[in-house]
DNA sequence: CTGAATATTTCATGTTGTCAAGCAACCGGG
DNA sequence: CCCGGTTGCTTGACAACATGAAATATTCAG
């Protein structure tokens, strides 16, 4: 059933890793810039969104939450993060930005060009089709509406939506 | 300049967050079946296809020689691979896959079903598409890939196959 | 109240990563 | 030939990340 062999596929895995690999190394780059790690800048991100507790930040990573107690000691020592207790749970630590970690994250997600930047070759009917091929492939299929194009790929001028390089 | 506040581009950018996750999830999990960490599947992938000295496979990995050693180190131990004197440099070492460990790095390479698998759900045209878009993403202008080895631009070749960090 | 379950931390351990220092081998002049 | 500079790899010290087990505090169900 599956085209295992079939080298268009072979050729579309073998470019999600170079996706893969180069949004790692924008991702950590933007990162060190900030004197951050990839951890730290991904929780950073996540809290920068709505403060946390512990686990959840845990599940998000998909790792230990002995493993975030020292990620977020780090983030705290730095100023960049608080931990507050949940009012509703004493057992429950909320991790939460704070002013610092705030705009850090702000400046970080901005830095952020990859895919953003490379995107802007890409019309906006191309743009829309990849959307969905990238839906699709997550197995998210196309449900959520705003649907028009689809398929139309060569029909160029996306221009007055978002010009851009 | 840039359209950052564009919807679509940024529904794209998070689409494209949300395919590294998975990648890098399916990686880890079928490296851990084989009792192997990320890296050091990503080596043995590496080796796989040909073997190596221990500095190219640091620029692969984009990572310090010193920690190369580590890794190989590991793998060594475990039978996997193995260190092979350069005739033609007395200095280098070749790190090359045992017989156990091309038949792992087989089966590993079997195992990313990710990107093939839900790869399946789209027509030939559509995955077409979906490479053209994504060379495009890459800055690969439509181009043939077939640059493989033949040391390109001298220093830093970089290309191809390296997934990941 | 008691006991099970949950949230977090601490500790021990292993892997990955950096950097600086060291050693061996190659190379290009003199 | 020898000599200094460079290159390839390893070693050591150290930090970050990751897991798992055990400890503590709190919640919740009976």
């Amino acid at each position: 059933m599956t085209p295992r062999t079939d080298p268009l596929t072979l050729e579309v895995v073998e470019l999600i890793g170079t996706v893969v690999a180069r949004y790692h190394e924008e991702y950590e780059h933007a990162a060190a810039e900030h004197a951050l790690t990839g951890a730290q800048a991904r929780v950073l991100g996540l809290l920068a969104r709505e403060p946390l507790p512990m686990r959840r930040i845990a599940q998000r990573l998909k790792c230990e939450p002995s493993n975030v107690t020292g990620i977020v000691d780090r983030l705290e020592s730095r100023g960049l993060v608080e931990r507050r207790p949940d009012p509703a749970d004493r057992r429950v630590k909320l991790a939460a930005p704070t002013e610092e970690g705030r705009s850090t994250a702000e400046e970080l997600r901005a830095a952020l060009g990859f895919a953003r930047e490379p995107l802007g070759g890409l019309t906006f009917a191309e743009r829309t089709v990849l959307k969905e091929l990238l839906r699709r492939m997550l197995g998210m299929d196309a449900d959520d509406g705003a649907e028009d194009t689809a398929g139309a790929a060569g029909t160029d001028p996306g221009e007055g939506a978002a010009p851009l390089r």
